[in-house]
RNA sequence: GGAAGCGUGGCAGAGCGGCCGAAUGCACUCGCCUUGAAAGCGAGCAGUGGGAAACCACUCGGGGGUUCGAAUCCCUCCGCUUCCGCCA
């Protein structure tokens, strides 16, 4: 969520940075709900603030003056509550405009909105060279009876898979190998909540507009959503807190289960493990100066990219064009890895820099030494998806025999250096 | 799920209808003192909103009510603690 007034500020540039994104900024209507929220609490504060004088007045009060100061007091009251309603009629509204706004991309991204507008940036290794022809995850992984999708629709029906033997193995083994690095960079893992509240989906920007992507659970009357990433609780880890700024920045790490409803993607992915409606990953999550969430990001960035590095797949970074970033980033790099059997890169991590967009709806402030406030800046990195990963792995790994070796980083975890069919 | 109790500033803890945004202690910040530190002394020290500022308003778990006036009284919701029940 934007400071109505930042936005405001023809410095900001809101209307054209918005317009990248293909926003249009209703600068008028911002302006008057602005306005008429502030009118009404300035003249319910003048009220207020004469109702008190008279109320102290009253006990010093003869008989005789009571009645009258008495009258004129609830009259005052009277008049205060109208200017409540007033302000909070405009402030309804002017929330709902304002939680609807996307965060503004920085300049230096491309223009576009598509992935083919993204900018590369750097690439990672060389693409691997197969002497046959190389075979898709589902083809690999089910010749070796690592991977069951049939029992997984059987069970929750499309885009659920089920992981057998040496599959489900590598697959836990990814999880252990991400957080072990996630430690070594830093970060604190954290154990948190996979169900959320409505309050919570909306300190990361996930609510109120993105609903329809979320599945949603209801018992009696509680209403709790499935995280979609553990960006989500790991950020809201300190909603409504104000963090010291010479604590920051602070580093997190989660391993979770994330669940999308992936609507709107009818079609796309269908075979495989690339498009599951729930999927394991582990998360990287960073509270930072904002005067200094750029650098930090490229720090992020550097630890994602580590990660997949170790593990020796191809991959390439590409810096989001403007149109194609998320609600609430300000800028975002893509990790995409290279998978033989789709002839294509594919996104298998993405590092955001949010700014203080997430933190001023989540209510996460800072305090510096001298006493200033202000908001933190919040940043977070795929730290890699276990399923995509498994995939990259099966793909770039795989063996003219069908046996697929596991890379070197992973054995400590796996027990195994290669799979083989049973 | 049933019963009882409790929710006040970073923490502890007073206050129980106007003198209370709130005593006191601890912690913290700055200054004095000191070779340095501790101790001691002095000052400061909740947040949010509005305002250029002076300053004003709001907040004592959340919401609502009674009253000219509520941290204090009433209702309700939430959370915590203890006892019972159930349970991985």
């Amino acid at each position: 969520m934007h400071d109505p007034r930042v936005l405001l500020d023809p410095a900001t540039e809101a209307v054209r940075k918005l317009a990248r994104r293909g926003y249009v900024l209703d600068v008028a209507a911002l302006e008057s709900l602005l306005a008429a929220r502030n009118s009404a609490i300035q003249k319910g504060d003048a009220l207020r603030a004469e109702g008190k004088k008279i109320a102290a007045a009253v006990k010093g009060a003869s008989a005789e003056e009571r009645p009258a100061l008495v009258a004129r007091a609830k009259e005052l009251k009277a008049e205060a509550a109208a200017q409540d309603e007033a302000q909070q009629a405009a402030e309804v509204q002017l929330n709902e405009l304002l939680l609807g706004i996307p965060n503004l991309p920085l300049d230096e991204l491309p223009d576009g909105s598509t992935d083919a507008d993204a900018e590369l940036v750097r690439v990672w290794g060389d693409k691997p060279e197969f002497d046959f022809a190389p075979r898709d995850h589902v083809d690999i992984g089910e010749a070796l009876g690592i991977i069951d999708l049939t029992r997984g629709v059987k069970l929750s029906g499309p885009r659920f898979s089920v992981l057998r033997g040496q599959g489900a193995k590598l697959h836990r083994a990814l999880g252990q190998f991400f957080l072990a690095c996630a430690e070594e960079h830093g970060y604190t893992e954290v154990a948190v909540p996979t169900l959320v509240t409505p309050t919570t989906m909306t300190g990361t920007g996930q609510l109120p507009k993105f609903a329809e992507d979320l599945f949603k659970t209801g018992v009696g009357d509680r209403e709790l959503y499935l995280i979609p990433t553990a960006e989500v609780p790991v950020t809201n880890l300190h909603a409504k807190e104000t963090l010291p700024l010479e604590d920051l920045p602070l580093a997190y790490t989660a391993l979770t289960q994330c669940f999308r409803s992936e609507a709107g993607s009818y079609g796309r992915d269908t075979r495989g493990l690339i498009r599951q409606h729930e999927f394991a990953k582990v998360e990287l999550v960073r509270f930072a100066d904002p005067a200094k969430s750029r650098e930090e990001l490229e720090v992020l960035l550097s630890h994602a990219e580590d990660v997949i590095r170790r593990l020796g797949l191809h991959h390439r970074v590409v810096k989001l064009a403007a149109g194609d970033i998320g609600f609430s980033a300000q800028i975002t790099y893509d990790i995409e890895v290279w998978l033989p059997g789709q002839q294509a890169y594919r996104e298998i991590a993405s590092a955001s820099d949010f700014g203080t967009f997430q933190a001023r709806r989540a209510g996460i402030r800072t305090k510096a030494k001298d006493g200033t406030r202000g908001f933190a800046a919040t940043l977070n990195s795929s730290g890699l998806p276990l399923g995509r990963t498994l995939v990259a792995i099966l793909e770039q790994n795989q063996q003219a025999d069908g046996s697929v070796r596991v890379p070197d980083a992973l054995i400590p975890y796996t027990g195994f250096a290669e799979i083989k069919p049973e």
